[in-house]
DNA sequence: CGTTACGTTGACTCCCGTCAAGATCCGTGG
DNA sequence: CCACGGATCTTGACGGGAGTCAACGTAACG
C-alpha cells in the first residue's frame, strides 16, 4: 500500500477539493455553486475517526458541525443508569451539528472508520445565514431527518421483536441496492455495518433477543448468513412481509 | 353569546389580521417583517376542526401547509394491522406540513377543537423560495421539531411504563407552568389534554397499562388527580425522580 | 497457544399485552 | 326525576414476549 500513487491510496474519496467530492451532489453543499463552494474550501478540514471513538459528547462545546464523507457513525443517547439508545445513523453525505446551537445534543461516535468533513462552526454560521442555498438545503435534509426519525418512533413504540429486525435488514438492504447500478431484485446481499450491540441499541432491544431473532429469521429461510455481517436476503417480498408494513406477500413459501 | 360584542366570542385569538394573532410571535411567521406579513395575509384563511375530525390521512395530496392556532392535534402513523403510533403532538405555533411535498406523511386529527391559518401550499413555496427569513424560521422549527422526535425515540425504546407516564406528566407539567406568568415551583396542576387512549398511542403502551401506571403514580402521592383530566403535581422533583432522566431526587418524602 | 471481544443458546423471571368484567361519567329521552 | 345506553376508565386474571443471568461457542489477535 505505502508504494501506491497517493490517488489510489483513497479510492473512493478525494480529500483535497470539494470538485471531486464523492458526497459533493448529496451533502449540504449540493446546491452550493462555484463561489460558495469557495467559502467552503476555506473554513473546511478534514478529520478521521477510528471505529468505537468518540467524535463529541452530548453537552460538549460544539466545536464544528459536518459532513459525514466515508464510514458509518451514530447518534445516541444514554439515560443516567447506562440504557443507551441510538438516535440515527449516520452514512456519507449526512450531517452533523446544529448551526445555531452551541452545545451538542448527542453523543456521537464513529462505528467504523470515519472521515469527516469539518467546518468551523461561527463561520458555517455566517455562512448559512447569507446564502439561501444552503439554508434551503439544509432544510431539506433536516425535513428527510424528521420522516426518519418518526418511522423509528412508530418502529420503537409499535413494532415487535423480529418485526423489529426485518425491519433494519429490508433498511439496510434497500439502501445497499439503491447505491448499485443495476437493482438484483432476487438474491440482494449486504454487508451489515453494525454490532449486534448496536443492532439493539439502535432497535431498543437487548442484545439476546437481537441474536434470538436473527436465528429465528435464518431458521424461516428469510435471511441467510455468509458470515456474521455479510446477509443475503433471498425474497425480498418474504422479508417485507415480516416487517409488520406490509400486509400482502404473506404467502406460502 | 350571540350577543356579545364580536372582539369577546374569540377571547383567546382573533381571526382577522396577523397583527393581533395570539400565535404572531412564536409560529412560522414570527421573523416576518410587514410586507412578508401581507404576502401571508392573502394568501391564508382559517378552518376549524371538532374534537376527534381527521383534518390530513396519509397519502393524500396536501392542499395546504398552515400553524395551529387554538387546540391540540395529533400526527399519528396507523400499521395495516391497527396498531397505532402517534409521532407527534401539535400545540399552538406549530406548524403542519412540509414545503415541497405534495403527499401528506401522516394522518393528522384534532384532540380537541383545532383552530388552523392554512397556507395555500404552492403559494406559501414560493414565498419560502423568495424570503430567506420564513426558511430560516423553517429550519430552527423543524431542528426543534428534530430534537423532540429524537427525545421521544429514548423514551418509547428504552424506558418502563411508569417512567413513560411520568415523562408525558412532567412535560405537560413543565409546558403548562411555561405559560404562565410566575412559576409556581409547588403543587402544579395542569388539564391533560389527552385521553387515556391518546395517551397510550402517544407512549407506545396499551390503554390498561396507561390506567394502571396512574393508578401506580396516584397511589405513591407521585400524582394527585381531582378529575380524569385534572392533575396536581404536588412535588415536581419527586416526579422527576420518577421519568429515568434524573439521577438525583430520590431521597425519602 | 491464551486472551479478549463478540455472538449464541438456555433457563428463568417479570413486565406489559390480552381478555374480560365492572365502574364511572355523561347526554338523551321518557 | 330516574332510566337507559354509550363512551371512557379501572381493575383483575392470565399468558407471552422480551429482559436477565449465566454458560458456552467462535473469531481475531497478541
Amino acid at each position: 500500500m505505502k508504494d501506491m500513487p497517493m490517488a489510489l491510496r483513497h479510492p473512493a474519496t478525494s480529500f483535497t477539493t470539494c470538485a471531486v467530492c464523492n458526497i459533493r451532489h448529496r451533502a449540504v453543499c449540493a446546491t452550493c455553486n462555484a463561489k460558495e463552494l469557495m467559502r467552503l474550501e476555506d473554513m473546511k478540514y478534514y478529520r478521521t475517526f477510528d471505529a468505537g471513538q468518540a467524535i463529541m459528547y452530548e453537552g460538549d462545546e460544539m466545536q464544528f458541525v459536518g459532513s459525514v464523507v466515508t464510514g458509518v457513525a451514530k447518534l445516541s443517547r444514554t439515560l443516567p443508569d447506562g440504557r443507551i439508545q441510538m438516535l440515527g445513523l449516520l452514512l456519507p453525505s449526512d450531517f452533523i451539528g446544529r448551526p445555531g446551537r452551541a452545545r451538542v445534543a448527542y453523543d456521537v461516535t464513529a462505528l467504523q472508520k470515519v472521515t469527516l468533513c469539518c467546518f468551523r462552526r461561527k463561520p458555517f454560521e455566517t455562512l448559512v445565514a447569507d446564502t439561501p442555498h444552503i439554508g434551503q438545503r439544509l432544510l431539506a435534509m433536516s425535513l428527510d431527518e424528521l420522516d426518519v426519525a418518526r418511522n423509528w418512533m412508530l418502529l420503537l413504540g409499535r413494532k415487535t421483536a423480529r418485526e423489529k429486525i426485518a425491519c433494519l435488514m429490508a433498511m439496510v438492504a434497500r439502501r445497499t441496492s439503491a447505491l448499485e447500478p443495476a437493482a438484483p431484485k432476487n438474491g440482494i446481499t449486504f454487508e451489515m455495518p453494525l454490532s449486534r450491540e448496536a443492532m439493539g441499541e439502535y432497535l431498543g432491544l437487548t442484545i439476546e433477543t437481537v441474536s434470538r431473532q436473527i436465528t429465528a429469521l435464518r431458521k424461516d429461510d428469510i435471511i441467510v448468513l455468509a458470515d456474521q455481517r455479510q446477509i443475503t436476503i433471498p425474497n425480498m417480498d418474504r422479508l417485507n412481509a415480516e416487517t409488520g408494513d406490509d400486509i400482502g406477500a404473506a404467502s406460502a413459501p
